[in-house]
DNA sequence: ATTAGCACTCGGATTAAATGAGTGCTAATA
DNA sequence: TATTAGCACTCATTTAATCCGAGTGCTAAT
């Protein structure tokens, strides 16, 4: 059996109905929804037809249909035309922040007050290089070591040296450091470095590890993936979600940042590429998500660094809102990292 | 009618047996549960002088009873022994990180893994002075303050400057900003201060207007109070704190920092001092808090700097355990405050 | 003062019946 | 041949009726 034109204008009928009310959706609904100009009787042969194609289900008999995860999908990706971008809000829907951590924080923040979903925001992945080291003497036993690295995100580190040093050591520290570290990559960073640097730090050596593995620890830190979330008690909002169990469970992977960022990963990777990609139900990775949609899209930096978007909601939910919110987010946020936040370009 | 021992005695059985099993606790249960040797028809006389006095309130006729807040109340300020101190899990609750704020997080951690509820830190608050500020050039148009506050606060700030300004210049402000700024506090920064140090920076008095604003900025960051929780969807798991409606916005009060800051300051404000604060029902401050108590106790740091910790959890809570938890909690930051942080002890 | 005994109450669980939205199928129609 | 009107049937949900038992209050006996 093909899928005709009156077949697929049925069928988004159906889904578009079923997004709106929640309530599973009956012919003869659909009879007056549309116009088709057909009786519920010739609806309910071609739903039939339908439901043996896979595309919807009934959750008992004597109720209407709703969609399968097929026809979620086949509606995401056919019968959904995204409507052509809705300007309207897109304007400032971010205020100019400086930091990159504040702007990522703020875009979960305001993609979940517009959805209503709940939100989770990557900062862009990229081998970090540092950019620029700094050692100062805070008190007596304290140096304080700051690193930035590639697109300003900036750690700091107290390290507590036993040793005294007086303001010129630290300088010459200090100009050794950025000799060697300065454009190196965590995993630049090795024995054979840190020997040659050791030797040329003379009787220093020993303070040197000292400060080498907090510097170490910095640039791991700041390669770690950063995840800002936001919204997650919209989760609650969303009856049909299980049980509260169930969704118990989903807010605490939400509150966990670690098993959230396996997640992300995992729908990054199986990405086709077209910036935008929706998991339904079953397709989304982790357990609790068979009630749950995931779409994610891809903003990229100009040096080629690539973070992600996310919202996770309900399977029953705005598609097309939602893939159009993110859309212009995304085209939003690589505008202004091509202007606004390309300070860090050099290499 | 006065409370004599006998009636005291049951009115503790009952509220014991209550938050155990969180079901209106009959007359046959107590006695057979304590050793009053009396008959069910006898606790039911004292019962009823216990009702009438306003300890106990039946949910319905012919229903056992549960504890109103004022039994709560006296049962915590009276009935409840602390169970003199536990010294089990004491000893290694926390294991040592160097910064400040990585502790706080691993104590709201510990604390919810601990006691199964929700849980607050918040960070000391005291006057915060400047201690040392570090102006570096990042790149062209980029400088990079880097302010450490009292207490080991470090902030970071990018300001892009338009003016040129080569490593002389750089260190000659840095001269100037510490001279001036090393031990203010945000009040000491006042117009006057600015006219000073705009009269002896000569040609670049403009620069610095962008240069102090962002400072400025930083340490108004390091003076706002800062809040960690964790363990929020344990509230998830006290099915009796009312509707989901209500659970969902305690949750975003929750995930509210702003919101959540209030509400601890003013739990604060009416502590009377003995370190431990017990919040019941009505007591507690925010509205969908009925069904909530709040417990807070009081850390200090060696200089007098004071900080809260909280936890938020259902009426029927363990008051025992959740008091002894968080009493060993501060007399264990109070001895990692008194030795290992010391290290921000001058003014 | 305590207790045994008994009638009474009332929330919660269980069962039964009523409702109604929606289906599938068949026969009539264009 | 495609569409539609009509009708019997299904089943989740709602409402009402009933039962059950934990627990009480009161009274009379110890």
């Amino acid at each position: 059996m093909e899928l005709d034109e009156r077949k697929k204008k049925i069928l988004k009928a159906i889904i578009a109905n079923y997004l709106e009310t929640g309530e599973p959706v009956g012919s003869r609904t659909i009879s007056k929804y549309t116009d088709l100009n057909l009786s519920s009787a010739t609806i309910r042969n071609e739903m039939a037809d339908l439901e043996e194609m896979g595309y919807i289900i009934q959750p008992h008999t004597s109720a209407g249909r709703i969609p399968t995860d097929m026809g979620y999908r086949f509606y995401v990706d056919s019968l959904m035309e995204e409507k052509g971008d809705v300007e309207e809000e897109k304007s400032s829907l971010l205020e100019r922040v400086d930091r990159m951590e504040l702007l990522l924080k703020q875009v979960a923040k305001v993609l979940a007050y517009n959805t209503n979903y709940a939100t989770m925001v990557t900062a862009p992945k990229y081998k970090k290089t540092v950019k620029f080291i700094q050692l100062s003497r805070v008190d007596m036993d304290n140096l304080l070591a700051v690193i930035v690295v590639e697109g300003n995100i900036i750690k700091n580190k107290l390290i507590d040296v036993k040793v005294e040093l007086d303001n010129e050591d630290v300088l010459k520290f200090n100009i050794l450091l950025n000799t060697f570290l300065q454009g190196a990559s965590l995993e630049d960073i090795n024995l054979e470095m840190i020997q040659a640097m050791k030797a040329q730090s003379g009787e220093y050596a020993p303070i040197l590890e000292d400060i080498f593995s907090g510097i170490v620890d910095a640039i791991h830190d700041a390669n770690e993936l950063e995840i800002y979330t936001s919204g997650a008690t919209n989760i609650l909002k969303y009856p049909e979600i299980g049980d509260i169990r169930q969704t118990s469970e989903l807010l605490e992977t939400f509150e966990d940042k670690n098993e959230l960022s396996h997640l992300i990963e995992e729908t990054v990777s199986k990405a086709d590429g077209t910036g935008i990609q929706v998991y339904i139900g079953e397709e989304a990775p982790g357990q609790n998500m068979k009630d749950c949609s995931i779409v994610t899209a891809t903003y990229k930096m100009p040096e080629g660094a690539e973070g992600t978007i996310g919202i996770l909601g309900p399977k029953r939910m705005d598609y097309k809102k939602v893939v159009n919110t993110l859309k212009n987010l995304t085209i939003e946020l690589d505008e202004i990292f091509k202007k606004g936040e390309g300070v860090n370009n050099d290499g």
